[in-house]
DNA sequence: CGATGTAGAGAACGTTGGTTCTCATTTCGG
DNA sequence: CCGAAATGAGAACCAACGTTCTCTACATCG
């Protein structure tokens, strides 16, 4: 392996790792056991566990942003693409490991005692509005529908974590077509309630 | 302080603690500290630190519960009744120590590793969408509507935390306006969207 | 007053955490 | 082959955790 594969299958490892857990719950010998590596080239690599934390919420918001953006274009009409958003949390939500959103779960962890942590979950958070926004500008809406949109994404992710309702994918859809139809003018009547 | 006020302390105590810098961030000595008493006098009431984020998580469910249900009571029109969720989340949001939902993240940080935790945390969420659920059908909406209405209190919840944007609280308002109206079959034109 | 119990402060215990160090082993250019 | 550098396994280290124990001081009641 070199150098960035290296670093690449630890940062892997951590967030499986992390992700099915919680952060604060493995340790680093736990980190070195599943790696398969010694803490001597961990540390060699990485400063400390919290960059690597750190890491892990990049890789994890690459996985995401490359996730939601293939799905979506793999659509061509405007609406059926904001909505390719929550069939891909659909996925997502039957997946085994689902266990939320990373990003939620490291900052209810420790957003209050590490404000590198707080803040790559922050940016995380707001790219994805800003992409929402940029679809619903596609179908001609309001910034204001985008908001609408991103909180039920972050909704039906945190309902099906906790509630293991994966079914919330689908509620959040039927509930984004609806807000879409009547925000952008498109008649109600052609939206199935 | 008699027993029961003496439980309370302790449970008011680590709850601002755990809610504001997270579970395991706060040690046995640090409420032993702040709460003023011996971790003799602490153990003598309660079996280990885990029973306290159990009592814990039920004395912020019982503030949650009362806190809404007594918003809601202070108004009479059903669909206002809907809505005065959001305008509680409002409040909430514009707190000073908010931190999103203790629940994600008590679920989040622990849930994977203590079923009680876990469990708890779905209970909780459980009975609100229960209760949003005979909102609902104050209102005669369906039980659709009670699942993309809850979804929508859940988003702003996250979204406010992480992005700190206590406006998600209106977004999410106006989206259950929306959502009620069309489902309802109420005249949409009477929404601002 | 003296004996008995209770409570509090905090030391102690055993474990685990993140991080560093040791040292035997391997690698590899000369 | 040989010596220098790098590597790996894991011990070591220090701090922190949850929990228990000790011991002193004080209250209570005969």
């Amino acid at each position: 392996m070199n150098p960035d594969e290296l670093r690449n299958h630890i940062i892997a490892t951590a967030d499986e790792l992390y992700y099915a857990r919680g952060i604060q719950t493995v340790g680093m010998d736990e980190l070195r056991q599943a790696s398969g590596l010694s803490l001597k080239k961990l540390y060699s690599i990485f400063p400390s566990k919290e960059s690597i934390v750190l890491e892990v919420m990049r890789y994890r918001h690459q996985l995401w942003t490359t996730g939601v953006e293939g799905a979506v274009e793999k659509v061509s009409v405007p609406v059926d693409r904001l909505l390719a958003i929550y069939d891909y949390l659909a996925e997502w939500f039957d997946t085994d490991s689902f266990r939320g959103c990373g990003f939620i779960n490291a900052f209810g962890e420790l957003g209050a005692v590490s404000p590198q942590i707080a803040a790559t979950a922050r940016t995380h958070k707001q790219q994805f509005q800003d992409y929402v926004g940029h679809l619903v500008d596609e179908v001609g809406g309001t910034p204001e529908l985008a908001a609408q949109l991103a909180i039920l994404a972050e909704g039906a992710q945190t309902t099906a974590a906790i509630s293991g309702q994966s079914s919330a994918a689908g509620s959040a859809r039927r509930a984004a077509r609806t807000l879409i139809s009547v925000n952008t003018g498109t008649p109600v009547d052609a939206v199935e309630v």
